[in-house]
DNA sequence: TTGAAAGCGCTAACAG
DNA sequence: CTGTTAGCGCTTTCAA
């Protein structure tokens, strides 16, 4: 490949001369820029991208941290995002922990070695006191929920507490009281629970209705899990079913209505279920789910927006009120 | 931050032995060992990958081009991809073209500019001849249908034109004879087609049907565009309906369900629709579809053996025979 | 408006 | 077994 130095040799000008024109500086005469041209074309001239980033101490590059990318909510996500990198001169680097939280450390540790500018990261593995330590060697920005917030670190996030608050209190006013619930993390009956696992508390309390941690299902994620929780509902008696169920996900909740169809359950007759994340499948499956939208274009632009102006060094005032979580209703509850 | 100079001072040594023990070269003591070990730790030293690049003209990073990672099909097959090269000293960057030509180029570029060792395209918008000539800049896997094999670049294939040919022939001997069709791309009538629309036809000729254009829908994409031919089909007088439509995907299928059921149209009775890809959607939708099956994890697997053993100069013999694709019938047809 | 030269952090001859 | 040193391709002073 040909280097910056065979341009210029070939042009019959300095490296400086080249690396300016390269760099849109000022000063180059128009007949000089046009030898550089001749001679760029003529050589099949490229920059070494490893040259640059060694030189200006810059990747380029920024990292998305998902657990895992088949999981539609964060395709679109990652779209959304790459779609305002793209107007800029950044990469996208798109990297899965599988809720692995070694995986998370080797991927903040690409920040330590330069190999991306910053991060954004969309689902979290470690403590945020762990991940903190990453700041040092660049932004971190997190999207995810407003509570995560306690933490030093920059996050656009929507209220997931009190938009499982509503869709539980929505379920309860529809009548259903005893209301199975999926969560994908674990469940401790504390403060510092995950968010949505407190909006679910704080609406039973609110309607007097006692937690049974027999409802309670934890670590649930794929279409798979989903399956596995209807079957052993199905194996109970029918009169220990639960009334309802609040899936955490959309993939979960088809995952049941697909087992529950199968073996002849009328949804939401016998069983309500109720999803989140409101992805294009879920209006479109044998029983249309009733769910949680999230406005994932917006939580992508912002999110991008406010880790650029970290890089570039500007303000950004991230817009809060594009970040609000709605309950759909459909046929499934 | 710390450089490999930092910590040869700070252990009493030189900027080669603490080199050496970067790449586990032999011939350290293990006295030496410690010493840099405890000198890297104490400076919280990494490796900057610039640098690293620059000298040893590597990247470490493959590319992989998909159109669009929000479509289950490329999600999945990157999965399929990352999970071997996590296996390797590699990296991957996820690509995304949109379809767009210009996109693909600037893509294929980064392998000019070494920022990539090598590339796997899961979709291809530029001809082949042009793809071709940035191989000379570092390999280049295509990974899709077998008639891309014509040219010189390395094809891990499925044979798509006889899975379509057998979806076609299976609605034909289902009693659908007049059948319409979803492309992605073009469709002309000749020996040069995409291999998909070259199955369609030869199942119509074999039977006796004659083509009608009327019947080809082009550039189909998204549950969206599957929508919009479902309302057009609608707006027919009902005699004017084709009887079967094939989809090209399961999200194209899926939106014409969805508008269908919304109109009150009994599917397969009034009309059958056929999809491609076996998402794990196509069994959940209000009616379970018939699809085509693609081995998406062998596909990857097999696609990124290939890549690597280019990158290793190594033989790699592509396993063919886990390459089959499959008529999966469910009750939409 | 242009060029010479130093050096980013690392690797790999080569010499010992 | 270990160290000296010359670059990899580029950007950026500094001087002209």
């Amino acid at each position: 490949m040909a280097t910056i130095k065979d341009v210029a040799k070939h042009a019959g000008l300095s490296v400086t001369t080249v690396s300016r024109y390269l760099n849109h500086h000022p000063y180059i005469t128009e007949e000089k820029k046009e030898k550089i041209k001749l001679a760029m074309k003529e050589l099949d001239y490229s920059p070494n991208s490893a040259a640059t980033q060694l030189r200006s101490n810059k990747s380029f590059t920024i990292g998305i941290i998902v657990s895992r990318i088949t999981n539609p909510f964060f395709a679109y996500l990652i779209d959304s995002i790459e779609k305002v990198v793209k107007k800029t001169n950044y990469h996208t680097l798109i990297m899965q922990t599988y809720d692995n939280k070694d995986e998370e450390l080797r991927l903040l540790n690409m920040l330590k070695q330069k190999h991306i500018d910053g991060i954004i990261m969309a689902s979290i593995e470690n403590d945020l006191s762990v991940i903190e330590q990453y700041e040092q060697y660049g932004p971190i920005v997190i999207t995810g929920d407003i509570s995560l917030s306690s933490s030093t670190l920059p996050v656009v996030g929507t209220n997931q507490e009190n938009a499982t608050y509503r869709a539980i209190l929505y379920l309860i006013e529809k009548g259903y009281t005893d209301i199975a619930y999926c969560t994908g993390g674990e469940f401790k009956e504390t403060k510092h629970g995950s968010s949505r696992n407190r909006g679910y508390i704080k609406a039973l309390q609110d309607n007097n209705i006692p937690l049974n941690f027999d409802r309670i299902y934890k670590n649930i994620h794929t279409i798979n899990d989903g399956e596995e929780i209807a079957k052993s509902i199905l194996n109970l008696d029918k009169e220990k079913w639960p009334r309802a169920i609040f899936a955490g996900s959309d993939e979960v909740a088809a995952g049941m209505i697909k087992t529950f169809m199968q073996n002849e359950v009328n949804i939401p007759e016998e069983i309500a279920i109720m999803g989140y994340d409101n992805q294009p499948l879920s209006e479109m499956l044998s029983i249309p789910l009733s769910t949680v939208s999230q406005p994932i274009d917006k939580i992508g632009i912002e999110t991008t927006n406010l880790l650029m102006s970290y890089l570039n060094e500007r303000e950004y005032i991230v817009n809060k009120e594009a970040l609000e979580l709605d309950i759909i209703v459909r046929s499934s509850t």
